[in-house]
DNA sequence: GATGAATGAGCATTCATTCAT
DNA sequence: CATGAATGAATGCTCATTCAT
C-alpha cells in the first residue's frame, strides 16, 4: 500500500462528528430522523441546495433540535455517509463469507455483484453523496470502507493456486483497490436494466482476475456464481 | 430508519457556456484573465470559496465586465474546464504520435506517463476541480477527454500483434478506460517525490497490459520508454 | 412539542430579583452554586458569551432548575453584582472602622486601599461586570454601594479639624464621590506588580484630600498608615 | 501619564475599521446614512438590541450595501464612536482657544462647560454609548480623546502663576483627567434643566482647581467666564 | 462597452426559555 | 423538586447578480 505518500492538502473540514450520541430511545428516534431525512433531501436535490434549516423541517424537528445533535451541516452528511459506509463494509464482509467454497474466479465475481449491490441499495446514498459531496471520499469512514475492498483484493492473491509474482505488491495492490472501488462505483451509477450492469460485473470480475494473476481463469477456476 | 430514496435527480447545472465568445484582442484578453483568475484561486482556495466578486477583483476587471461575458459562476469553471480538457486531449494526441516505433508496453506506459503529467500541469486544474466540484464530471468537454482515453485502450488492442478476444469488447473497453482514467488520476492526486508515481505509472501500465491482452509483455514488447 | 416561545423583550431589563430566595441548605448552595458559576465564566470569558446553559452546565446543576431560581440571565447577573457590592460594603464599613485614631490624611489612604482592595477581589467580579455588562451600573445594589462611598466623604469633612466651606456641600460631595469612585474602579483595573498601584492611591488620597479641604495636609495630618 | 501600565487583558474586538472609505458624493451619503441610522437606533433603543438589519432598513440601504462597507456590527459603533471624539476634540480645542486672555479659574470652567457640552450634544452620542456599549472605552479613537482632555490638564500646570509641585506628575495628571473626565461624562448624564448642570460644573472647575494647584483661586484668578 | 454601488433572498447557527416526564 | 430534550425567533453575514451611470 501507497498510504504513506502525503495527500494534497486540502481545507480542513470542521467538527465532523456528532455533538452526542443518543441513548434513550427518543433521542435515537430524533437522531435517526435528521439523518434520514438528510438521505432523503440528497437524493432529491443537489448538495449545495442542502440547507440545514430544511433538513430539519424534513425531519420533523426543529432547527435547534438538529444543532443539539450536530456541530454543523457537513457533520450530519458525514453521519450519514459513515453509516451507509458500515452498511457497505458490513455486506462485504457477508459477501466474503458467501465465497468460501466457490472457484476463485466465482468469488471475485461475487464480490464484485455484492459490493455494486451494496453502492446502489438507496438506503446508502453513495451515488448521490460521492457524485454530490466530495468531501465524503476524504472521510475516515470511507477510508475504512476502502480498506476493506483492498483486503478483497488481497485475499484473491491468496486464494490464487498459481502465486503470481507481483513485482511491486504495495503499488499493484493500491492500484487494484482503486480501480475496481471506482469502476464498481461507475457500474453502480447507470441506470436501466440489471441486465447491462451484469455484463460489466463479469468483464470486471474478468479484467480483475487478469490484472491479479495475469491470465484468464482456466475452466476450473471459472464455475459461476450460479452453479 | 432510512426509508425508501428515489434515485437521484440530478439538478439542472444552469447555463454553462460563456455569454460570448471573444474576437477581438482586447476581449480575448479580459476573458483569458477571467479564467485564469479563476485558475489561480482554485489553485490557492478551496473551490466552495470561490466567488465571482474575488474573481473578477483578481482579474483585474469589474464585476459588471465579469457578467458581460459569463452568465454565472458555474460557465466560468465550466470554461477553466474546458479549457483543461482541451490541453489534456492535445497532449494526449501527440503523446500517441510519439509512440509511433515504440514496443507496444513502452507505448502503454508512455501513454500513461503523458497523462498524469497533462493531469498534474498546474495550469490544468484537474486535481482541485475534480476533487471540488464533481459537476465538472458531467461537462461535455470532460467526457469527450474521456473518449480520447478510450480510444487509448483500443490503440493497444489494434498494436497488439497477438490478439485477445475480449468477449464484450464495448463493455472491456468502457471498464477498462474508467479504471485507466481514474487511476492516472490517483496518481496525478499524490504529492511528494517523482520516484513514488513513477513506480506506479509503470506497474499501472503492466496491469494495463494484463487487463487488454491477459498476460504479461514478453521480452520483445517490454523495451522500456528509454531504451 | 413546545409551543411558540416569545423573546424576552428587549428594551426593559425585565425582572432582575431571583425568582425564591433558597430557604433550605440543600436549595441555598444550589442558589450559590449558579451565582458562583456566573462569575467564574464572568472571570474567563466575556459577558456576551454568557450563556445560561453554560452557567447551569458549569454549576452542575440542569438548566431547568437555573429557571426555578432566577427569571432570567440578566437576574443571575445581578444576584452576582449584589453580592459583590454588599462585600465591597461590608469591607468598605469595616475600612472605616479601622481608621479610628488615623491621622485624616492617613484615614483617607487606607479607605482608599481598602476600596481598591475590594473592588480588585477576584470573588468580586467588578472589574468584568463594569466594564462588559453596564447595566450593573443601575442596578439598586451598586447604587447603595456607592452611597457608601459618599459617605466615606462626609466623613472627612466632619474629622477635618479645619473647616472649610464647600459653598454647594451636596454638589460637591457627589462630585467627589463619582470622582473618587471612577479613579478607585479604575486603579482596579490596572495590571502589574502593586507598586504602580499604591502609588496611584496614594496620590489619589492627596487629590482627595486637596478637593475636600483646598490644601495639602499638614505635618500632623500626613502620619501614614503604617506608622 | 501612566500610559504603560498594562491593562487587564480584553476579549479581541475584531476588525473595527470601515471596509472602504466612500470618495464619491453618493458612497459619502451611504456611508453617513448608516453611521447616522446608528446614532438614531442608540438613542432610542439599548445597544443589545441594535441589529445590523435594523441599522441598513433606518438607513434606507440594504444589508448588502451595510456589508460593503463595514465588516461587522462593531465597526458601525466604532466608526459613530470615531465621529463623535473627533467632534468633541475639535471643540475642546476650539474652548483652548477661547480661554486666552481669561482669569485662571475661568478657564477651567469654560473648558468644563464645553466639554460637558460637547458630551450632551445629541448628535454625540457619548451618554449612550458609554452607558451601552463599554468597549468604546477601549476604542483608539476614544483614548486619543482622553489624551485631548489630559493635555487641557497640563495647560492648567503651566498657566498657573504659582507652581505647585506635584510630587507624581504622571501620576497625579492620569488621575485627575480620569476624574475630571469621569465627573464631566456623570453631569453630561443628568436630565433636567440646565442649572443644576451649571453648579455642578462650576463646582467641578473649582474642585479642578483644588487638585491642580492644592488651594482655592484668589480674587484675581477668579473672573468668570462671563465677564 | 465598462463600471461598481447596490441589492436582498437566503444561509448557518445561537441561546433564552419551556414543559412533559 | 429536578431534568434536559426540544423549541424557534432572531441574528450576523455572504455573494450571485443587476442596472443606473
Amino acid at each position: 500500500m501507497v498510504t504513506s505518500v502525503t495527500r494534497a492538502a486540502v481545507a480542513p473540514l470542521g467538527e465532523l462528528e456528532p455533538r452526542k450520541r443518543p441513548r434513550q430511545a427518543r433521542s435515537q428516534a430524533t437522531f435517526a430522523a435528521i439523518v434520514d431525512a438528510c438521505a432523503q433531501m440528497l437524493a432529491h436535490g443537489r448538495y449545495e441546495a442542502l440547507t440545514t434549516n430544511a433538513i430539519s423541517e424534513r425531519a420533523g424537528v426543529s432547527i435547534g433540535t438538529l444543532y443539539e445533535y450536530f456541530p454543523n451541516r457537513e457533520s450530519i452528511v458525514a453521519a450519514l455517509a459513515a453509516e451507509s459506509c458500515r452498511r457497505l463494509v458490513v455486506r462485504m464482509a457477508q459477501a466474503v463469507e458467501e465465497t468460501v467454497g466457490l472457484a476463485p474466479f466465482a468469488g471475485v465475481e461475487h464480490l464484485i455483484r455484492a459490493g455494486v449491490g451494496a453502492l446502489r441499495a438507496p438506503e446508502n446514498v453513495f451515488t448521490v453523496l460521492l457524485k454530490e459531496a466530495p468531501f465524503v471520499l476524504r472521510l475516515p469512514a470511507f477510508q475504512e470502507a476502502r480498506a476493506a475492498l483492498t483486503e478483497l483484493c488481497q485475499d484473491i492473491r491468496v486464494r490464487s493456486p498459481t502465486r503470481l509474482e507481483l513485482p511491486e505488491p504495495q503499488a499493484d495492490t493500491w492500484l487494484i483497490s482503486q480501480m475496481l472501488f471506482s469502476a464498481m462505483l461507475e457500474i453502480a451509477f447507470l441506470e436501466g436494466p440489471p441486465g447491462r450492469r451484469a455484463v460489466l460485473e463479469h468483464e470486471l470480475a474478468r479484467l480483475t482476475f487478469r490484472m491479479a494473476l495475469g491470465r484468464d481463469p482456466v475452466a476450473g477456476e471459472m464455475a459461476s456464481v450460479s452453479e
